[in-house]
RNA sequence: GCCCGGAUAGCUCAGACGGUAGAGCAUUUCCAUGGUAAGGAAAAGGCCACCGGUUCAAGUCCGGUUCCGGGCUCCA
């Protein structure tokens, strides 16, 4: 007699030991044939698991988070069944569940294209209609070995895992190493798609081999596939790159690869964003400055870039000496912060810069203006003493979280600590470690840990914003630096009258201003709120009968400082409000004979139906509100 | 940088087997003077990314280059 404890069901006495799938069959039938997988003392397990005396079992079913995993990985393990089948020479690496599907990276003489995808959807259907199971077996590291004598990838895995016996699957005829669970019936498959196909390091290691990789998503349900689909093409349209072309915000060149182009539209969000963010940095007492995009070399080698970052920089020779293009903002700052002796009683000295930087990035990492090769940072360098620098982080954190707000964005934090290449003593990086923590659980601000993330010079705290393809963007950061101040011997003058060493403080709140703008556009699907949107309002007459009256409307606004157009070409006015639709316009005012009468406008707003017939001078003082108040 | 894929009109895309280019939208003009997501007609618009090769003949086949996309590595 044994007696286990089942989360949800209680304790039962089973007169001998029993797998969890008969013993809940026997309790509840129709639950059972929900149940995926379990949780024994802790770590997942197979519903074939046998129970022991004083289990504490936790069950996994359809609808949790871990049984969407399960099945994802278990959905790993048949696509590699069926490549086998297809491509009997294929050597399998690893297939694990991610987030939204499954991979698996496979040694392949062969390529795979997503051509191929039907075809190895077709094999995979074979093999779940033969509804093998996962038989789960233990063998030696000896047995493994020979099982897997001709895979030099399972072979290196075996190696290195500690246990002295490894657990297989197998499914059908195919034979994985593999810790499980899986899923107890190919019959749970609802539906599956493999999605794409990419090359991956072994290892995620660029010295090693590359694989291939084929991704696919599979679910329980058809509806949830048809929802996650149905969610990617949704991301596609608010592509900021997409966006971007269709709103003429920006463009890209071959002669300029990763340079971005501003359009003049795309100028409307930069200077708007630019000017709230000038208001901001105002009141919070920082003093702008510019300094040089190119420095002398000497600078770079003394500020440390030259050991620690020359791979990524660009370089130019003027009169015969070496300069640098700046990739980051601080040396410049530094030296302002020289060319004057300052006391004690300045500090903290706070000055913003939004500073062009220019940085080498590998032509494959290009992404539209996520990930660019030059970039405008709306950066600061905070000059304190040590006594001031937990305040400043903290009041750094507090605008950072209203500038953020006003866009509506949420955002998790992260704090990097050292660097394997990096300056400074141990000490110094301690003490600086310390602080951000020490602010961040002031301020009960949840963060996770990023080893050896930080930059060569101070460890950061990261604010990082979820996209619309909920990819993380790293926008802001925080970072507090001890070694720079040493390396350029700067000093400030104390109330003792001798001379100290002040901390800097290096800090971006957007980021990079093009990402940002990048990340909006996402953000809004191009539907930029009023005070950002580079078109407003737009006239649309109804008929030429209206010219003259549409456009002492389109003058009055325009006078008023308004982004406004109007359209005064000979089409019907359907077509007019498709198209100032499709240019995702806030504001539609039509104007027909009824409000040449009475003297007003028709309000049609962007989102359809909620028409209505105002005073201009009415319609005025509301956008002018939405604008101030920065409405979302 | 690496793996796979792509590049045809301003935009979105068609173009079997090689025989020198096509649609829709946008643009311009004309007709219709219109009431809330495409009124009708016509015109104009192309070094088919670039360089080379095969061929009587290349948008199409083969090399190479550039750029773009999906990933990997890296990162604001």
């Amino acid at each position: 007699m044994i007696e286990v404890n089942i989360k949800g069901i209680g304790k039962i006495k089973l007169d001998k030991e029993k797998s969890i799938f008969s013993t809940v069959k026997r309790i509840d039938k129709k639950f059972a044939k929900k149940l995926i997988a379990a949780k024994v003392n802790g770590r997942e397990v197979d519903l074939s698991y046998v129970l022991k005396e004083n289990d504490s079992v936790g069950l996994i079913k359809i609808g949790d988070k871990e049984a969407l995993d399960i099945l994802n990985h278990s959905m790993a393990h048949i696509m590699a069944y069926a490549i086998k089948n297809l491509y009997p020479e294929a050597k399998f690496t690893i297939g694990p569940a991610i987030e939204d599907g499954f991979y698996y990276d496979i040694d392949l003489e062969d390529t795979i294209s997503s051509e191929d995808f039907p075809k190895i959807e077709k094999e995979m259907k074979k093999i779940i209609k033969k509804n093998y199971n996962f038989e789960r077996s233990l063998v030696s590291k000896e047995e493994a070995r020979s099982i897997f004598k001709d895979n030099p990838y399972k072979l290196e895995l075996i190696d290195e895992i500690p246990d002295k016996v490894l657990s297989i699957y197998k499914t059908g005829e195919f034979i994985d190493l593999c810790s499980g669970p899986h899923i107890p019936s190919l019959s749970k498959i609802g539906a599956f798609k493999l999605l794409s196909v990419a090359g991956a390091y072994w290892r995620g290691d660029e010295k090693n081999k590359m694989l291939t990789r084929v991704y696919g998503t599979a679910f329980f349900d058809q509806k949830d596939l048809d929802n996650y689909l149905k969610r990617i093409e949704k991301a596609k349209i608010s592509d900021h790159r997409k966006i971007g072309k269709d709103l003429d915000l920006f463009s890209f060149h071959d002669e300029a690869p990763g340079f971005p182009f501003f359009h003049s539209k795309g100028m409307v969000l930069r200077n708007n964003i630019l000017k709230y963010w000038r208001q901001e940095h105002r009141a919070e007492g920082y003093q702008e400055i510019k300094t040089p995009i190119i420095l002398s070399n000497e600078l770079w080698k003394t500020s440390g870039h030259w050991d620690n970052y020359k791979d990524n920089m660009y370089f130019v020779k003027i009169d015969e000496k070496d300069f640098a293009i700046k990739p980051m903002n601080c040396p410049g700052a530094i030296l302002i912060y020289k060319s004057d002796q300052h006391s004690y009683r300045e500090l903290p000295i706070k000055y913003a810069e939004l500073g062009l930087v220019h940085r080498h990035e590998k032509s494959g990492v290009l992404h539209g203006l996520f990930r660019v090769r030059n970039f405008t940072q709306d950066d600061a360098h905070v000059f304190c003493t040590e006594e001031q620098m937990e305040e400043e982080i903290a009041k750094i954190i507090n605008l950072i979280d209203r500038m953020y707000k006003v866009f509506g964005f949420e955002y998790h934090l992260e704090l990097s600590t050292r660097p394997p290449k990096r300056i400074g003593s141990d000490e110094i990086w301690d003490r600086a470690e310390n602080v951000l923590k020490k602010v961040m659980g002031d301020g009960n601000f949840a963060y996770e840990i990023n080893e050896g993330d930080g930059a060569f010079y101070g460890p950061k705290i990261d604010f990082h914003i979820k996209d619309c393809l909920d990819r993380t963007w790293q926008c802001a950061t925080i970072q507090l630096d001890f070694a720079m101040p040493e390396k350029f011997d700067i000093e400030y003058v104390g109330e003792d009258n001798s001379k100290h060493r002040p901390v800097m403080i290096h800090r971006v709140v957007l980021g990079s201003i093009e990402r940002f703008i990048g990340i909006i556009t996402e953000h809004y699907s191009g539907n930029f709120p009023v005070w950002l949107a580079p078109v407003q309002a737009i006239v649309l007459p109804i008929s030429e009968k209206f010219k003259t009256y549409a456009e002492s409307i389109y003058s009055s606004l325009k006078k008023e400082g308004f982004r406004i157009e109007i359209d005064n070409r000979v089409e019907s006015l359907s077509k007019k409000i498709r198209l100032s639709e499709l240019r995702k316009i806030p504001y539609m005012i039509v104007i027909g004979k009824n409000e040449q009468n009475t003297g007003t406008i028709t309000i049609r707003k962007k989102t359809g139906g909620d028409m209505k017939e105002i005073k201009l001078e009415n319609f005025i003082a509301d956008i002018k509100k939405e604008i101030k108040e920065k409405k979302l």
